[in-house]
DNA sequence: CGCTATGCCGAACACTGTACGGACTCCGCA
DNA sequence: TGCGGAGTCCGTACAGTGTTCGGCATAGCG
């Protein structure tokens, strides 16, 4: 029976051939160090090129091999997100009167580690509220209690710390899905600003008020001016807050 | 060659059976009519739906009838996005002294679009600011139009734009994502965050300041609350953009 | 030593987007 | 009237996807 087995495409498929199916040079797989590759893949390639069998070769290992540490590619996901909320920085317990500092550099280090990590964008759509890993709960928390901190009753707490999530990741979103374009593009900042600019003067021909709106464009340093604008609203944003604040506080 | 041609499984397969191969009784194939047909499958199945191949047969087409009218699954996608910002309202010429209520009803228009076709929340970061589309463009305008009209220069009334935008995006998004979910899961949405409470408590677990806020998530209507949660953020913001909006017409 | 649990993987399945080439219809021009 | 080209539609094919299943080999435990 084995030796009728010994079969005849192989030249010669014996014991000595194999290649000895390593034992456990590498740790085999773990959960963690299956994530910290998959973000590794997304931030280089893109979120196109995140497929279960690109990632499995990366880590020499098949492509079937994840499902024993993860459910789906979506529960993968989720925990990529999750990962990448590690890298923001969230006061630990906010001085009662700084909240407004303490809440910009918190919107910042959101917009930060979205922008490192452009195809979050295109991965925060899908994955809902039911984000429920350790740290996104921790990056919750401790938005939420700056607000706390400064005053406002719980559930009012609850909505600031919304609006200014919202507006931070609104503006990330968009800024971080054209470094995508971007980056597809190969070209520079500049460059590609500059060449999509007829088709942006052709579409906006019937609206004279977007015209000045793309000639600015070119005008000063795409990286700086995105940075400026996002620094605006978030002023609004925080002016808008502080005056519910001042409210409670008096 | 013919005879030998007419072959086996076909019971009879000559002229005289032939359908006639209708003439042009549909329009066959049209831009508009793919894109609406589109935004139906989109509404009733969602993203993953999406296949040129489904979409084909809901036309009665092929698959791969579309690439005469459309260069891409990307491109229709862009047609698609473009099609919703068809709905969105913007006041045609805004009163100047009426700019808060203009905006206001702007942004509640397009938070309503984004909520009547969650999938947009999964296609939103994909495509990015290399939307051009008109409606994409009449929409840009009009809100741009809000905020130079209550006396902003023009690159300051790009910046309130896209600060109001970016809140509303933001927000709109987590609600859509969140309205997904649940359509996936096909409970109603008090069952739903019910069944997600002890999930989410237990997530909370280490930070204390979470637990309220899931403990008040059963409470009251969730569609109300989010509306008001909505509403709650809007205000704040156009109050900090009101803020500007005075300091430069004093 | 043997047994069972566990992680790994090859093969297979259903399905995707898209390139290609052929067939058909229509329109303008001779 | 006939013809030729342009435009549309689609069957086929290909590479690649996520996921299931069944068979492994090993690891840890008795």
């Amino acid at each position: 029976m084995a030796a009728s087995r010994a079969n005849d495409k192989q030249p010669i498929a014996s014991v000595w051939t194999r290649p000895e199916r390593r034992k456990r040079d590498q740790p085999a797989l773990s959960r963690s160090q299956i994530v910290a590759e998959a973000v590794r893949l997304l931030d280089e390639e893109g979120i196109g090129a995140l497929s279960l069998r690109r990632l499995g070769t990366r880590l020499n290992a098949g492509a079937t091999s994840f499902y024993s540490h993860v459910a789906n590619k979506d529960e993968l996901i989720e925990l990529v997100v999750d990962e990448v909320y590690g890298e923001i920085a969230v006061p630990e317990a906010g001085a009662p009167a700084d909240w407004r500092a303490d809440a910009a550099r918190c919107a910042q280090s959101l917009r930060a580690a979205l922008l490192a990590h452009p195809w979050m964008a295109s991965v925060l759509g899908e994955v809902g509220v039911s984000q429920l890993g350790p740290n996104v709960m921790r990056v919750s928390a401790g938005m939420l209690g700056i607000f706390q901190a400064a005053g406002l009753p719980a559930d009012e707490a609850d909505l600031a710390f919304s609006t200014l999530a919202a507006y931070v990741i609104g503006m990330s979103i968009s800024e971080a899905s054209w470094l995508t374009a971007l980056a597809r593009s190969g070209r520079s900042e500049q460059d590609w600003a500059a060449e999509l600019w007829p088709a942006a003067e052709a579409a906006a021909a019937a609206h004279p008020g977007l015209r000045e709106r793309y000639a600015a464009l070119p005008a000063k340093d795409p990286r700086t001016l995105r940075d400026e604008k996002f620094g605006y609203g978030l002023d609004r944003v925080l002016d808008g807050l502080a005056g519910a604040v001042g409210q409670r506080a008096g």
